[in-house]
DNA sequence: TTGTAGGCGTTATCAC
DNA sequence: GTGATAACGCCTACAA
């Protein structure tokens, strides 16, 4: 498509030597003005840039710094990279982005592929234990990974606090006047899950209240959420409050009891989570939580940064709060 | 944080020469079965992972294809990554994400990033024309670029046909018995709101209708779907149909008529645009159109690898459908 | 089947 | 203030 102008044809151009252009552009000693300004319009003239490779070549540093991320239309992703973004202005890295579907979720190949890049940190974005697969090659990794999300052994992790999350929504519900508790959770295999369910059951526990043996595990969404309801009202008739693994399945939930003549709030409260786009303008506002997931991001870097510039790592959990959002669904 | 493993360390380990370690890799030549075992025993004890910079320092090809992207949290443009990632599959290119946000939206300082990497081709990903500051640069790239989701002059694009889109959604309103209709635009100034208030004026006028002169521009949110819908109701009572620009503002609409006692869509039919996650589920599910976000994407790659494989250049457009949902809140 | 040597574009070191 | 030169890690002729 075109020859590649390097740094020799600016110098030819200027008259100079490659050293005084290289120097022209990082500043690193000196530069007579009038040379300056003939070597700064000779690399406008010819469009040059510099070859990123070839000066990574010399020194160690990449100034890259990698994200394995699962799939990027999850909105708890892209929040977070979005906040890893954030966390990035400044220039003095930048984010080479890498999904797990271009490897075909190949966790091993992808890292590879982000050392052979030279990457000076990973962060790593998952709603899964995938990391287990490859165990071993993370533990004695000779690039330092911080685990956004996911509460993985060994390796630094950015979490949520969904366990706090899950014991306020029983708080609250209970404030709201609830006295006979349920939960619909989503995928039995999420941490999350297992969290919320964990900190919602252990306040009911204390409230001398209890729930059904029955947890409703299913899918993350709407469908899921209706189905469990309408099975949950005939085993458990008498239930006045419900708390939901997340916002789709708060909605499928506040659905389906319409549907059924149970007015939301006043005969049955709902609680969700994950504070999606539709839950504040829901036909019945959704009181959710809200995760703190650009600032999970933005943490994120700041420890990798932190690692990478220092050199010292120290594995550690860094729990962050969600918040409630009260709302019409729940009001006492 | 530790010594880079070169092809010295592999080839010395293993007791052979450097190229023999490197053929041993990308096998442009045989190698002994005995030696080939030693060297990938050397390798996986030393735990390397060839150079990426100092590969590509010899060839032109950097095998990598640079993305270019307004806010990833937006859907369209978490839609068409995705797409783009599927596109990549195969392994001959992986994909150099780069956010707009990194380079506080300088957009030739991006540019730059990707040009230093050498990247074979750029996809651009927006929604808003502000490739217009650094036009100059960009009709004599040296690096082939295309466009996907803004129709961009002089430029490879792949767009969604907004036109079409708002062609049909009178086409179907007027089929659902609409005789007076209205359309609340978004942010006007989207191309993509333009183009679907176009094709629905269009539509509008054949069917010989009139439409309000108002097009209550405004932000592509619900609150905006809502107090427009207010305003419009009050301005043009006889309103029978109403296409908003996007889901959002559909919904806003749907709940500020049931609000003001207006039964949808036996008194008011509404049609919104993007198919987000919760129209299927809203209480008056919302007919709307979905657009081949993902196929963008997918076909974005694919033009560029052939531009990249074959040299060949040539401007044009490629206009993909979107696809028409209808739902209650257009039922005849 | 394997080894040796030169070159890719840049920066650091040394000399002027 | 400026120029020559070696070195970075790999690939690929060419030689053996």
């Amino acid at each position: 498509m075109s020859i590649p102008v390097t740094i020799l044809d600016v110098a030819e151009r200027a008259g100079v030597s490659p050293a005084t252009v290289s120097h022209t552009l990082n500043g690193k000693r000196p530069v007579g003005k009038e040379t300056r300004e003939k070597v700064l319009r000779a690399i406008e003239e010819l469009g040059y840039v510099p070859s990123w490779n070839a000066s990574r070549m010399k020194g160690g540093k990449s100034g890259i710094i990698g994200c394995l991320a699962a799939d990027i239309t999850e909105t708890f992703v892209n929040q977070i990279v979005r906040g890893i973004e954030h966390g990035l202005t400044g220039g003095e890295f930048s984010l080479f982005f890498v999904s797990g579907i271009e490897f075909g979720n190949d966790l091993k190949k992808a890292y590879d592929f982000l050392k052979s890049h030279k990457v000076e940190g990973i962060l790593f974005c998952h709603h899964l234990p995938i990391w287990k697969e490859f165990n071993l090659d993370i533990q004695n990794s000779t690039i330092p990974i911080v685990s956004v999300n996911m509460d993985t052994p060994n390796m630094i992790s950015v979490i949520p606090d969904n366990y706090t999350g899950g014991y306020q929504a029983a708080e609250h519900l209970y404030g709201c006047g609830m006295r006979n508790p349920a939960m619909i959770c989503g995928p039995q295999d999420r941490l999350s899950v297992q969290d919320r369910l964990k900190g919602f059951s252990q306040r009911v526990k204390e409230l001398k209240l209890t729930l059904p043996d029955d947890k409703y595990f299913g899918t993350y969404d709407y469908n899921h959420g209706f189905s469990a309801t309408e099975r949950l009202m005939k085993e458990h008739p008498l239930t006045d409050g419900i708390f939901c693994a997340n916002d789709y399945i708060a909605a499928g939930a506040i659905a389906c009891l319409q549907k059924a003549g149970y007015h939301v709030p006043q005969q049955v409260r709902v609680v969700g989570f994950d504070n999606r786009d539709f839950s504040e303008f829901w036909n019945v506002p959704i009181t959710t939580f809200e995760l703190p997931l650009q600032e999970m991001g933005m943490l994120g870097v700041s420890i990798l940064k932190q690692i990478i510039n220092t050199g010292v790592y120290h594995t550690e959990k860094r729990i962050l709060q969600s918040r409630i959002l009260p709302r019409e669904s729940s009001k006492g």
